[in-house]
DNA sequence: CGTAACGTTGAGCACGGTCAAGGTCCGTGG
DNA sequence: CCACGGACCTTGACCGTGCTCAACGTTACG
């Protein structure tokens, strides 16, 4: 199994044998956390870089009315928290959706790392800014789109982030959210997700069954969710469209 | 009139003289553009980096169906498009609101200012930090909120973020958008923007009329909006609380 | 002083929320 | 191996926030 980290940052920029055999020794070590636990909490202050090698989390805000909004996913590769050394405190918290492996990199790695490798700093700048670009796709998506769609874009940009570290395979990947959080990030009821889901079923559009997902047509639920992966900014390596 | 970039910058971290002298100079030349023009398309691949010295703008996308999500506002002191070296396309477009002067700074400059100021390279990650967290809260505030406490949370944010930039005066501030913008911001209908901003005027919280807005009773319109300023990231200097 | 953009108001409707009930799956312990 | 229980999924009936369509009032500006 490839460092899903450096697959990730490749998507950006190759990196050179050092730059990977850094990122690797600075990711060997992981702790196993299990599913549905709070990685960090609203109004922490984080002291290391933690980056999910394997496993799903997500970032959500909670309200005061109860209500939870799931505003980001985190896959293997990404980045929890990359700023430590910038903001103070975290604005929002970060759970585990499934059991995940966690690598954490020290304040003295990432000044060591980003020092000696340009390379993995620009591509760590890119990363963050794609993190924002997704972010206002999801402003739209949430604002403006009706909720099957919403689901349908979801379902696609989940499929693209999935595939560009080898996580999807004949259209079919693990993606272990339950009905209530999938309501949760795309800003509807649980209720109303489950109709979706069967409509999107019957349209025969995806499968969907427990942990696992299969898009069965994904051309055409591109069209109906209105996607273009340029938001991704994969620099055309892998959906030149 | 002080400079807007280097007073927002100032909220993160204190800057020597020579930073500020280089970012003044950096900033010295601004170009004057009308109200409603795009500054930049998406697709476009910018070639400058800009920053509003005065003037109002704001970042949007557009739908298939004619739809327009607005997904940020760009205020003095703001920087339109700091990724420039990143990203190779814009996923979105800015435009702007009012008749902005704006300053343009060429690679070379940024270059420059970053290696020779690490205080400010400090300052304009946070200031990217802040930009995506202000993101996360416009996707829960879109995705949680009613019509009405979205507009009033709208409100209390950019009231904090124009006050870090000397733009409030009594609780008065220059807001140039249309119930259209403001609807196209906050995910509902003009229409019902119309209603909304009369339930808060008869509620006595704010005064809002032409271009200008006034907020009559700050705590209570926080109170109704759920808004607190913590993921604005003002690091303690403005708002305790 | 005309006209276009913006703001306001009303009536009816629909997407998605709420409430309620039952069904299914799966891990745990007897 | 089965029985229990809890989390999750499914379905139905009703309801409400906010959308649609339409008309009219107001403001700003050339």
């Amino acid at each position: 199994v490839l460092n899903p980290l450096i697959q990730k940052l490749e998507r950006f920029v190759p990196l050179s044998e050092a730059d990977k055999l850094a990122l690797t020794n600075a990711t060997a070590n992981t702790k196993t956390v299990n599913a549905h636990i709070d990685l960090i909490r609203e109004g922490d202050r984080p002291s290391a870089v933690r980056v999910i090698m394997e496993g799903f989390a997500y970032r959500y805000k909670l309200l005061p009315n109860g209500g939870r909004q799931i505003v980001a996913y985190i896959v293997p590769g990404d980045i929890c928290n990359a700023h430590v050394f910038i903001l103070k405190r975290m604005d929002h918290a970060i759970a585990t959706l499934s059991p995940c492996k966690i690598a954490e990199l020290s304040g003295r790695d990432v000044l060591r790392i980003t020092s000696e490798h340009p390379t993995i700093t620009q591509a760590l700048w890119w990363s963050t800014l794609v993190d924002e670009a997704v972010s206002r796709e999801w402003i739209t998506n949430i604002g403006r789109r009706s909720a099957t769609v919403r689901i349908a874009h979801l379902l696609c940009e989940i499929y693209v982030r999935l595939s560009t570290v080898g996580l999807v395979e004949n259209g079919k990947f693990e993606l272990p959210i339950t009905q209530i959080e999938l309501a949760d990030t795309v800003s509807i009821t649980n209720i109303h997700a489950n109709r979706v889901l069967n409509t999107l079923r019957r349209l025969n559009l995806i499968a969907m069954r427990g942990k696992y997902v299969k898009i069965i047509d994904l051309d055409a639920l591109k069209v109906m969710a209105d996607f273009s992966a340029h938001y991704l900014h994969l620099n055309g390596l892998l959906f030149t469209e």
